[in-house]
DNA sequence: TCTTGACGACCGACCGTCGGTCTGTAATAT
DNA sequence: ATATTACAGACCGACGGTCGGTCGTCAAGA
């Protein structure tokens, strides 16, 4: 085979995304190096000399992604003139706006990591947005309490829990998709739908708020996304 | 090898509790379906028998361990004569107590599970437990809600939750184990306290009590525990 | 009581796959 | 010219899983 070199951050690059739609298409466990290698048309020598394992790759997409994630919301974070709790509402808002705007893509996605034999993957990926989402939204609560609009006694601890709320979504979900074109679509969207609406109150009432002050969903938004083609 | 056989329902425990005492001890992945069949003294078609894959034995173990748990609870969860609030207090209580009776146990089974390369034995384990304590749970908020003591507007929502925050104590608690032994275990062991306490509130809020309604931790308890040998 | 035969528990050699290594080499930098 | 980096690809050992066959058990028929 004719060798071709690259910089070692495009290479790295390639690899991951090459991997990173393998990874997305058929799962982690179910992807081999050998997958890998070949979609990016590359040899077992070139890939461990970018990457250390196989489990590095998970690290290195699930990196990328909460970079990327959490750069589109960068403006609303550093905004001087907006409050803590309308931060909050905005930084929500803007995360639905994202994730309506690739919705097909996201739910394409939903179908492999929701399943259960890619749990590993849904907990990286999970793990990684919580591990950079915890100061941001630390952040956020620690506001909050200074401006006397929250009223919690350990800022970084509720944001940990708060983070892990949507980490218990994770088997609503699932069924959700499992549903999926079947009869109890509808309901299972329904239950969803329910669902998310109670971890808004749920962190209204962490917070100390008044229900309905951090909504999760708008209406129509749960059953946008999980209907997208 | 002489051939002795056992009944299937006796073989089948002895391969799971061989399997269990490996895996808390040395993790799932890093256990190899030939040292589970050496260490019950079996054949590899013996164990294939009984289990048409690896993966299987997490299943069984898990479902054996979640059935215990509850049972060891299920005197306060069918006393009549308790309200919901006293029934989940002394669930509470009760579960605190078994951890603490066998504390240098559960503390030696800590240091495998919170490994990050068991998180999958990790999240199992709590995959189980969740699924068998949400009707239970469930059914006390529904109980509470009903007697007009808690304020909840989706019980089985809040019960997942609930359970979710238990998972979210995942990274401080490795934190601890790691800093088991160094300087710092004194400090992380305070945080992890004060973590745990929080997450008493959190619940509290969610049921709609007025903090410390619900307390996830007594004094000493976490320093018992997490310093037993 | 003894034989027979079916069934299920069990054996262990074997296999394919997969993550990872190693030696070597072409391209690039110094 | 030389060192370093980026890559190639044959190879390896370990592991999960399979398969054809064996042996203990037990019940029915002679």
């Amino acid at each position: 085979m004719p060798r071709i070199v690259k910089s070692a951050d495009d290479r790295r690059n390639e690899i991951l995304d090459g991997a990173q739609a393998l990874f997305f298409e058929r799962g982690y466990e179910r992807t081999t190096v050998n997958d890998v290698i070949a979609k990016v048309g590359i040899s077992k020598g070139g890939f461990y000399h970018h990457f250390s394992a196989k489990e590095d790759l998970l690290e290195g997409i699930t990196a990328r992604l909460a970079q990327d994630a959490v750069a589109r919301v960068r403006d609303i974070l550093d905004d001087p003139a907006l409050g803590a709790l309308e931060r909050l509402n905005a930084f929500l808002a803007r995360s639905r706006q994202m994730k309506r705007e690739d919705a097909p893509k996201l739910r394409a996605a939903f179908d492999v990591i929701f399943r259960p034999e890619n749990l590993l993957l849904y907990h990286r990926i999970n793990a990684a947005s919580i591990a950079v989402m915890r100061p941001v939204l630390t952040r956020i609560i620690v506001e909050g309490t200074a401006e006397g609009v929250f009223a919690v006694p350990e800022p970084e601890a509720a944001a940990d829990v708060i983070l892990h709320i949507g980490a218990s979504t994770h088997d609503i979900m699932a069924r959700t998709i499992a549903a999926s074109g079947t009869a109890e679509e509808d309901a299972a969207i329904e239950e969803l739908d329910r669902r998310l609406h109670f971890y808004g109150i749920a962190v209204d009432r962490i917070l100390g708020l008044p229900d309905g002050s951090v909504p999760f969903v708008e209406p129509g938004f749960t059953r946008a996304v999980m209907t997208a083609r």
